[in-house]
DNA sequence: TTAGTCATTGACTTTTAGTCAATAAAATGG
DNA sequence: CCATTTTATTGACTAAAAGTCAATGACTAA
C-alpha cells in the first residue's frame, strides 16, 4: 500500500470509528453527515468517496470487529457443537453490545431490505456469519452428533431467525435487559428445544 | 357523532386506506406526504391534522385489521391451548400478508424505538395483543393444560420473540415465503417444544 | 520532469418533511 | 334565527439536510 491507500484507509477508519461514538451517543437519526464529517475533520465531500449513502456506514459499524470469530471456533474443532453454537451466540451478542442498541435499529431498519444492502457487502458478514454457522453444523454432522439427513439450511435460519427476534425484542425493550444474560439463560434453554429432533440418540 | 366528527373520520380511513395502498406498490420511501393527499383529494396539511408524522400512518394502517381477533378467541373459549395459538398465529400472519412486506418494513423500523410510538398507540395492540396473548397462556393454566407455577409473561415473550424474527427473515428474504405456510409449518413444529416443559405430564 | 490519478473540498442543488395563518363550514347557546 | 365559537381544511412557506460536482493539489508512475 502506497501513501496514498493508506491515507485514505486511515481516513475511511476515523469516519467509522467517529460514527459509532455520535451514533452511540444521539442516534442516528439525531446526527448528520456533517456532524460525522466534522468530528473527523474532513470535508462533507469526503464522507460520500466511502460511502453512498448516510445509513451505509452503519453497515460497515456492523462489520468491524468480526476478524476473530472465525479462527476461535477453528481451534474450538473439538468441542461438541453445543460448547460450539455457545460461543457463536456468545459472541454475536458481544457484538450486539459493542455497537450499542443505537447501531443496532439502524442496522436493522436496513438489512430488512436487500436493496438497501450495497452488494460489496452482500457477503452476508454480519453480526452473525451465515456460511460459518452452516460449517459448525455440517462439522457436528460429520462427528456424527446430528443425523446424516438434517436440513442444515432450515436449521441455520431457525438460529438466525431467533437471533433476529432477540435483537428486534432488546430494541424495543430500548436495552432494558442485557443482551449477554439474555443469550446466556434464554436463548441455550431453547437450543436444546431446537436441536432435540436432530441428536443422534 | 355529528356531520364534523363523521367527516373527519372518514378522512382519515381515507388516508389511511390510500397510503396502503400506495406504500404497497411503491414501497414507504418512495412516496411522499403529498403522493398520499393528492390522491385521497386532500391538501397536505390534512394529514398532519390525523398524524404527527409521515411514519404514523404506518403504525395505524398495521392496527386496522385488528378488531375482531379478540371475539374470536373468546369464542374458543373450550378449545384447547395449541387450537387457541394456532389461530392466534395464523391471524398474525392474515395480517402480515394483509399489509404486505414494504408496510411490514416500516412498521418494523418504528417499533424497535419506543420513542416513535406515539403515546395513543402505545397500548400494545398491534399485530399481536400482548395482553390476549397472555389471556390464552391463562386460561391454560386455569383448565390445567400448563403447570400452575409457568412464567406467562416469559412465555408470552419468547412467542412475540419468535413472530418478530419470522417477521425481519420474510423481509429479508424479500418475500420469498409465504408468511402463513410459514407459520402453518416451521412455527407450529416450534410451538411444541416451547412449551413442552410447561405442560402437564 | 511531467502527465495523469484520485482523495479532498465546500458551495450548491434538490427534495421533502413539517408549519402556520387564513378560511369556511359546522356546532353551540341564547 | 342570529352571533359566537370551534375545528377541519388549505396551500404557500420554512427549515433541514442529503447528496452532487467542478475545482484543487498532493501523490504516483513512467
Amino acid at each position: 500500500m502506497n501513501k496514498r491507500q493508506i491515507s485514505a484507509q486511515n481516513t475511511k477508519k476515523k469516519l467509522i470509528t467517529t460514527a459509532l461514538k455520535l451514533i452511540k451517543e444521539k442516534g442516528f437519526d439525531s446526527i448528520n453527515v456533517e456532524d460525522i464529517t466534522k468530528a473527523s475533520n474532513v470535508a462533507k465531500g469526503t464522507f460520500y468517496t466511502y460511502f453512498k449513502r448516510k445509513e451505509d456506514i452503519v453497515l460497515e459499524i456492523s462489520r468491524m470487529p468480526f476478524n476473530d470469530i472465525k479462527d476461535e471456533i477453528a481451534l474450538m474443532k473439538n468441542a461438541n457443537l453445543y460448547k460450539k453454537l455457545k460461543h457463536y451466540f456468545h459472541r454475536f451478542m458481544e457484538q450486539v453490545e459493542f455497537c450499542g442498541i443505537q447501531v443496532c435499529r439502524e442496522w436493522i431498519k436496513n438489512v430488512i431490505d436487500p436493496n438497501k444492502v450495497p452488494e460489496n457487502l452482500d457477503d452476508k458478514k454480519w453480526f452473525y456469519d451465515f456460511e460459518m454457522l452452516k460449517n459448525i453444523l455440517e462439522d457436528a454432522i460429520k462427528n456424527k452428533e446430528l443425523k446424516k439427513d438434517t436440513k442444515i439450511e432450515l436449521l441455520a435460519h431457525i438460529i438466525i431467525c431467533e437471533l433476529y427476534g432477540m435483537m428486534v425484542c432488546w430494541c424495543m425493550s430500548d436495552g432494558k435487559f442485557e443482551p449477554l444474560d439474555w443469550t446466556d439463560k434464554f436463548c441455550e434453554a431453547q437450543l436444546d428445544k431446537i436441536f432435540e429432533p436432530y441428536f443422534n440418540k
